[in-house]
DNA sequence: ATGATATATAAAATATAGTTTATATGAATT
DNA sequence: AATTCATATAAACTATATTTTATATATCAT
């Protein structure tokens, strides 16, 4: 039972749901979803490594970059996200998103920026 | 979100998933599920409170008993409810089942016993 | 090499949940 | 009316979870 209790432990916190839901349409490194929810770090990274022991989501290293996802291995578990994300399309979730979005368009405009300056001394993106 | 928070808290503690588990075949008094688990009652009654409030049980007073049954008012809670009975066949559910059928046997051999001495003297069961 | 960045981890502080013990309430029995 | 029984509630205590603050690690850029 223990498993299952911890299961549902999981999702019964305010944060880690935001977190899925966040994740719906798809990966995202820890500092996009620290924007997104205005959180601190550590805590994010808190709540990610509870989602992740839970298997909920995985996770996947790039540079210095760890993006997370949903991880659908288990059935039930999928079942749950899918109602989770389904019961969570409200305010806060439509903020976190809008944060989300102003977070990565900057992230794109300094990588533009960086291009811009690479390719006048001759580099390459 | 805090509903949905709170549905999943309620079930992220093992004696509530117990209980649940015991209710499956039916009806039960709070003495029936404190003899079953084998806990004192103000726990027991504590956490049929959580799952109560939370909208998995629903009670029902009937003299200075209260009985307790799986509430199957919400869909989505049903099919919770069925994922848990379904995930938590295991030794200590049975252990729980038997401690139970036990108490329900020595609650009818004493009610026979006091409608036989009734009897005896004339009253009715 | 040095510094900056992304993330994790640890320690301390705080908040929340669960447990125990004692007591209250209300219905049934004597 | 007094007692007993089934259950709830409250208060004090304990355990667990979350948050914060500080620091470590690893990668990338200069």
């Amino acid at each position: 039972m223990q498993e299952l209790r911890d299961t549902f432990k999981a999702l019964s916190d305010e944060t880690r749901l935001r977190i899925l839901k966040l994740l719906e349409h798809g990966e995202l490194c820890v500092c996009d979803i620290v924007s997104a929810l205005d959180m601190v770090q550590p805590k994010i990274s808190f709540h990610l490594g509870v989602l992740k022991e839970a298997g909920f989501i995985k996770d996947r290293k790039h540079g210095r970059w760890i993006h997370y996802k949903l991880d659908d291995a288990d059935m039930f578990k999928r079942f749950l996200i899918l109602s989770v994300l389904e019961r969570t399309s409200n305010a806060t979730a439509a903020e976190d998103k809008k944060r989300l979005e102003r977070f990565l368009k900057s992230k794109n405009a300094k990588k533009d920026c960086i291009n811009l300056k690479n390719t006048a001394r001759g580099n390459h993106a």
